[in-house]
DNA sequence: ATATTGACTCCCA
DNA sequence: ATGGGAGCCAATA
């Protein structure tokens, strides 16, 4: 089964959804969750895509490096979600350089595609 | 149709 | 603990 553009955003919008409020999750495992382990970073491609303009938002912020680093990708940008993060509870804390690192051993969120397969 | 890029991940030095 | 290099797949130019 090949997933045509559209499709791949639907799951991805459609997994992403589904994470819990104060939880974060990897590009990684959003990507297995879909059946596309190796699809990681089209993962976040699609959440960009996304995120403009669905009806309920996509929580694209919970989703985050699997090293719980979060992508500089400008510079305004992780600082904008950390904020977002820390405003769900879950705790950022910065690197020397800078960088956003999530504890995803405390917030992290990876249930398997069964889990998520009922919604 | 080919080349480059990207909100990634893994492995080795 | 850090840092650099290779691997990946799809979208974009």
């Amino acid at each position: 089964m090949s997933l045509d553009a559209a499709e791949f955003h639907a799951e991805v919008y459609r997994v992403v959804r589904l994470i819990p409020h104060g939880r974060v999750t990897s590009y990684g495992h959003v990507a297995k969750l879909i059946g596309m382990p190796h699809h990681s970073r089209h993962v976040g491609q699609a959440l960009k895509c996304l995120g403009a303009d669905v009806d309920p938002p996509v929580p694209w912020q919970r989703v985050i490096a699997s090293s719980g680093t979060i992508s500089p990708r400008g510079e305004g940008g992780a600082q904008r979600q950390r904020d977002a993060l820390e405003a769900e509870d879950v705790e950022v804390r910065e690197g020397r350089t800078g960088d956003l690192l999530v504890n995803l051993d405390t917030y992290g969120w990876f249930p398997t595609r069964e889990d998520i397969a009922d919604e």
